[in-house]
Formats: C-alpha cells, structure tokens, sequence
DNA sequence: TTAGGGTTAG
C-alpha cells in the first residue's frame, strides 16, 4: 500500500518520473490524502498536480484542482483540466465540471484535443448531448478516442440515429482509424435501430481491421442480429466464441428469449448454471420476457431461491426483476413479498410494483402503492406516470388522471412518448374523447400505440367514421399499422354498426397489408356480422376460417344470438363453448338470459343451476359515480348508500316521470323466473339507475353526469337512461364494460347498438 | 460488450 508519507519520500528529482507514475496507476486505489502531508512538499510542480488529479479522478481530484489554483503560483494545463474535468464527471452535481469547462475556455483550452474530449465525455454522462455536440463539432483536432467518447455517449443518451451518423463522419474523415471500441460502441445502436445491413458492414469491416474475434464486438453482434431477427446468426456468432463470458451468456440468452425461442433460452440459462458461473442481474433480465402467465412457474422459484442463496437478491436491479417476472406470472403476491423485503428501493422498485398491479387489472393497488410512493418521498418519474395512467384509464379515474396531467406538466413529461400517449388513452377511456383528440393533434412525433390509442378512443365512443378517417390519415404519416390497429378498427366498426367498413377493413388487411389475422381479428369479424343481425353469415364466416374457430369467434357468435333472440343458433355455440371454455361463467349467463328471454324457465334454471354447481360465481354488477374528487359505488339493490332513501325517492319520482312518458320496462333478458311485477322491481334498482339518481341529488341541474359500469349495460338501463337524459334535461354519459354510451335529449350516441 | 420499470385491443 501506498502511503502520503511513502509518496513524500519518493518525491525526489533522483527518482524516474515515469517509475513514480507507474507505482501511482498500480495504487491510486490505495490513495487518500492524509492529513496535507503531499501538500506540505516543497514547490510540487505542475506535474505532480496533473498525476494526482488524475490517479484520484474523484472529488479529491477537485480539491488538488482548487488549491493549485488558490495556493500555487502554477498555471493549470490542458492535461490538469483534461483530467479534472474527467473526475468531475464522476461527481453526482454537474455544477463542478461546468464550472472547470469556462476555467478551460478561459484559459483557451476549451477545443484542445484531450480537454475537448474530457468535456464532451462529461456532458454526455450529464445528458446535456446539445453542449457536447456544440464542443465536439467546434473541435478542430479529433481523434479515436474523441469519437469513440462521442459515439458511445449518444448511445448512452439513446440518440442511437445521432450515434450512427457520427460513425459515418468519423469513416468520411480519412485520417482517423476506427478501433474495436469504435465498432462495440456502435453495435447497440444499430441493434437498436434494427439496421441488419448497416451491422453487416461494420462486422465486415471489424473483419478486415482484425478484431472480429474480440469478446466484446462479437458480443455486440450477437445482440444486433438477435434484435433483427436473425437468431439463427447469432446463435452462429455465439458458437464462434472459445470459452464465452457472462456478458455473452446474456446477449445470447436474451437473443432467444425476444425471438420467442424460449426453451433455448431457458436451456441455455441452465448450462450457464451448471457450469456454476455466477449469474448478474442482466441475466435474470434477459429472461423476463420468457415468463408467460402459469409458465416457468418452477424456474422462476428456482431463480429466485439462487438470487437468495449467491446474495444477489441484494441487488436492487435483481429483486426489481423478480418482481415483474411474478407479476407476469400473475403471482402478485410473491411480487408484493419481494418488494417489502427489498432493502433500497429504488424508483424502478417501486415502478415495477405499480406496473405489475396495473397489468393485472388491480388498479386500485396500483394507485393506493403510488400513494405510498409518494409518502416515501420517492419521486414519481416517466415510468411511474404512464403507468397511473393506465391506472386511471382502467379505472375511469378522470380526476386523478388530471391530477397526474398536471404533475406531468411541472415535470416536463409531456414531450415523451409513452406518456403522452397513456394520457390519450386515459382521456379517451374517462370520456374526454376531446381532450384525447387536442393533445393528438399536438403530439409530434406519434408511433403506432398513438395512433391505436386514438384509433380505440373512436371506437368506445361509436365514432366508427373518425377511426376509419383517422386510420387513412396513419397510413399517409408513414406509420405502419400493425395487429392492435386493426383490432380497434374492426372494433370501431363494430360498435358503430359498420359491416361493409369492417369487412373491407379486414380484406384490406390480408391483401394490401399481407396481415395473417389472428383469433380476435376473426372473432371481431364474427361480432361485426352477428351484431348486425346477419347470424347465418357469421355462422358461414366461422365455418369457412382457414384455422379452428376458437371460444372468442364462438362466444361473438352467442353474444350476437342473445341479442336477436336466436335459440337454435345459440344452442350450437354454446355447446362448442362449453367444450372450449367449461370454466367461463359468461357463456352460461347469456344462455340463461336467453331462455328466460323465451320464458322457457325450466332450462334457464338448469344453466344457472350448472353454473353454481360448478361453483363459478357471476360478477356482480356495480356503478361507480364521482362527486368532486370522492368515487361513491352502487350494486344492484344496494341500500348502504348514506342517503340512499333520497336516492330511492328521486328514482321513484323519475320512474312515475318516465312511465308517463312512455317508458315500458324491459323484463325479457332478466335472469329470474318471477312474477312480472317483481322483475320489474328488481330491474328498477339496477347499480346504474342508483348512481344515475344520486348524480342527480349531488350535482346542479344541467350538469353532466359521468357514470361507469363495470358490465355491459343492459337494455332497460339503456332505455330508461335515455328518458332520464330528456326528463331532466341532463348530458348521461355512461362507460360500460365495452364502450361509451352518451345520453342526450331521449337519445343515445350508440344508436341503440353496442 | 449483455439487461432494464412504462403507453395501444378484449
């Protein structure tokens, strides 16, 4: 070890200066400054500064830096800020290396070659990529390391096309030489991009130039032709490689697992295990796509109890990745478990837990840990928002989506993507198709999910001809549609009752798009025609599928029976469905709305009799009504309501209204085998009609009411809501399990269709 | 040189 003293002794003009810095290189780790013992020599030179600024290249860099400047009569050079400002971006605040950057300019160092590249290296790590461009473009001497430094940090930065531009200047400035950093740096931008031939000319050249062979650009290659598809290369590439390292192991375990190839990737973790080398975080990373619902459940506790065993489970990054491997797996409580034992959670911690609630559908934890996150004093960040968002949409939360968009905008979030196009999406599934559309319009730079997201927003609110509009316009902007765009389409025709739209939409796809249709585009299909009334032909449709009909173009097919009453046809698609799909509740439901529809009890009561003897449970039917910012939930009946005998009085009073003016009650779909009068009993405290009335309690005359159901709502809700809308001269809008509804003047926008 | 928490359909 390398003492202050031992340095101080060693400083005679006896000794080689390159023997000194040698011995410094081997023990900088071993350096602390003690005491000010080096500062107590006598006249160190220039020299000596510049080898201990940069052995240090930490915060104690800075401080050699500012007592050569404050207590010496020496005069800084390109190498003391070449190497200050290296170690100042190593620092957490940024404010350090600017300040050294104006000292260098100031002292006309500014464009020097090493200080140059220090410079633009330090504003790169900073995320300032304009003030290292500025430095960059204005140096007029620049070579390997100055590009590479410049390459790598776009890359860095995610300017992955920035980066593989400058590797173009750099190949068009014939002086300089491109060296295996230069061709490593690369590689993940143009895997990024997925620029197969562009990859193919660099491998060429890290041929010709002889490092082909280095672990690193082979690594690098490895993931650029997994991320182009081309796994069967890759898997080439990594049989090249002698004795392949960890980083390897990882490029090629999630090349296949992001080329669906999951048993190779699963089988190729377990090599790496059996050859018991130790596994990192970006291991278990690359894996995580593997992991579908109910798949690998065993493996991932394998994993998990490896993670726990060699210590790694310590890690942040490890146990965040754990986290989301069983929020896939739809195991949200070992998610849950491994999150509260995590000892630092991060950001990303708290993210993949909000996440994994949202994409199981739990929005109410997600919101409720998003609380908690913020009691934690952990700011929320992009990942965070988006994925309230999707909360909110879900939930049809508008006033805490709101909420969000206005942390958003103090936070400056609204440029990017993701969150830009989960606040469409929000707005659009909370009824405020308007505020969706205004925040479309001035989105620059939308991709295929904003396109779909508005696309979809059209849908739910039955504006069919502004999806197909809005689809035109997509394809003019030179975005590619892909499987969901033509989904929701399929689904904006359907819910508006466009069968000739939606069948020259799905011709459209398979010949001028040479889109293979998957089970919902064909069940979208069934759904479109079958809701139409045109049963016989989505029978035909079904029967003429180049692949097995599966339970969701069966289950269209009944939906469309129930609605058009047709028993025969609904006996055949039942029958298949309760062979696909004996556990789905929802299939006996409708068939039992259907029988009773006929009055033909006896085989209504059979189906239900089916459906508690298998012990599957129906979902009760709840309205959720939000007064200021306070959510108030109704079910069917539900009484528990404070102020629910003036909810039941103005119900009253509006049925005796509506009845005047024609209002019939619409018993036929009703489940129950009762008397005519009770049904109708039943059907009037239906969750929707409840919250409908407390709306009109809470809120002043003329105000819109927002209502969200957690089912499809049913026709006398429907009929009855429409005549409210006219009676009391309110906006009704209405979110149900498929789509909007907007109550206006005895009318609705569905057109009586959905 | 590997990986990363996030948006769109139902």
């Amino acid at each position: 070890m390398l003492t202050t003293s031992a340095i101080t002794s060693m400083y005679s003009p006896t000794r080689s200066r390159n023997f000194f810095l040698h011995l410094l290189r081997k023990s900088t780790t071993a350096l602390r400054p003690q005491g000010h013992l080096f500062l107590s020599i006598p006249n160190p030179d220039l020299f000596l500064f510049n080898v201990l600024i940069k052995g240090f290249s930490n915060a104690h860099s800075i401080s050699l830096y500012t007592h050569l400047r404050k207590c010496t009569l020496l005069k800084p050079d390109n190498f003391t800020y070449a190497f200050a400002i290296a170690s100042a971006s190593t620092l957490s605040d940024e404010k350090v290396g600017i300040l050294l950057h104006q000292h260098a300019v100031v002292d006309g160092y500014g464009l020097d070659l090493f200080v140059g590249t220090a410079v633009v290296d330090f504003y790169l790590k900073f995320w300032r990529v304009d003030m290292a461009r500025k430095v960059f473009d204005k140096m007029s001497v620049r070579d390997t390391v100055s590009w590479n430094s410049m390459i790598s940090g776009l890359v860095r930065n995610c300017c992955f096309d920035d980066a593989v531009w400058v590797l173009g200047d750099m190949l068009k400035d014939g002086g300089i030489r491109l060296d295996s950093t230069t061709v490593a740096a690369v590689l993940p931008a143009l895997a990024e991009l997925q620029e197969l031939i562009l990859g193919m000319e660099v491998q060429c050249l890290a041929l010709k130039l002889g490092f082909h062979s280095y672990l690193h650009v082979l690594t690098g290659l490895i993931s650029l032709y997994s991320k182009c598809g081309e796994i069967e290369a890759a898997k080439l590439l990594f049989g090249e490689i002698g004795r392949p390292d960890l980083v390897s192991y990882n490029a090629m375990i999630s090349g296949y697992t992001s080329n669906g190839e999951s048993e190779c990737s699963v089988k190729l973790f377990r090599q790496l295990l059996g050859y018991g080398e130790r596994v990192n975080s970006s291991t278990i990373v690359g894996l995580i796509p593997v992991f579908h619902p109910f798949r690998y459940l065993n493996l991932t506790t394998c994993i998990h109890s490896f993670c726990v065993k060699s210590g790694i489970i310590s890690q942040s990054s490890v146990s965040t990745a754990l986290t989301t491997v069983y929020s896939r797996l739809n195991k949200i409580n070992s998610a849950r478990l491994l999150f509260d034992e995590s000892s630092e959670k991060t950001p990303a911690s708290w993210n993949a837990m909000i996440s994994g609630y949202t994409q199981n559908g739990l929005t109410e934890a997600a919101i409720s840990l998003f609380q908690e996150m913020q009691i934690s004093k952990v700011s929320p960040n992009l990942v965070t928002v988006t994925s309230i968002l999707s909360a909110c949409a879900q939930l049809g939360a508008l006033s805490l989506g709101k909420w969000v968009h206005g942390l958003i905008k103090s936070k400056n979030f609204e440029s990017n993507i993701y969150v830009s196009t989960a606040l469409i999406d929000m707005y659009a599934k909370c009824g405020g198709i308007r505020e969706a559309l205004e925040l479309f319009d001035l989105m620059v730079g939308k991709n295929v999910v904003t396109w779909n997201a508005m696309i979809s927003g059209y849908g739910l609110h039955g504006q069919g001809q502004d999806a197909l509009r809005l689809f035109s316009e997509m394809s003019h902007s030179g975005v590619a549609p892909n499987g969901i765009t033509f989904l929701s389409l399929l689904y904006a025709c359907s819910h508006a009752g466009l069968v000739k739209e939606g069948e020259e939409t799905f011709q459209s796809m398979i010949h001028d798009y040479h889109f293979e249709p998957l089970p919902e585009h064909y069940a979208c299909m069934v759904d479109i025609l079958g809701r139409a009334g045109q049963l016989e032909k989505a029978l035909k449709f079904i029967k003429e599928m180049p692949v097995e009909p599966g339970a969701a173009e069966w289950g269209a097919l009944l939906g469309a029976c129930v609605i058009h009453k047709d028993k025969k046809l609904a006996q055949v698609a039942s029958e298949r469905l309760f062979e696909l799909d004996p556990e789905n509740v929802g299939y006996h439901v409708l068939l039992s709305n259907l029988y009773s529809a006929e009055r033909n009890y006896r085989l209504a009561a059979s189906v239900r009799h089916d459906v508690k003897r298998r012990n599957l449970a129906k979902i009760p039917g709840c309205a959720l009504i939000e007064i200021g910012e306070t959510p108030h939930v109704f079910t069917s009946g539900d009484r528990s309501h404070p102020q629910a005998s003036a909810i039941y009085a103005v119900l009253e009073e509006l049925i005796r209204k509506m009845k005047e003016a024609g209002f019939q009650t619409e018993t036929d779909t009703a489940l129950h085998d009762v008397e005519e009068e009770e049904k109708e009993l039943m059907i009037n405290v239906h969750s929707e009609k409840l919250a409908i009335a407390f709306g009109i309690i809470a809120t002043e005359p003329g105000t819109e009411i927002r209502i969200f159901k957690n089912l499809r709502v049913c026709v006398d809700c429907h009929t009855a809501t429409k005549f409210i809308s006219k009676i009391t001269e309110r906006v009704i809008v209405v979110r149900d399990a498929t789509r909007f509804h907007h109550f206006k003047d005895g009318l609705c926008s569905c057109g009586d269709y959905w």
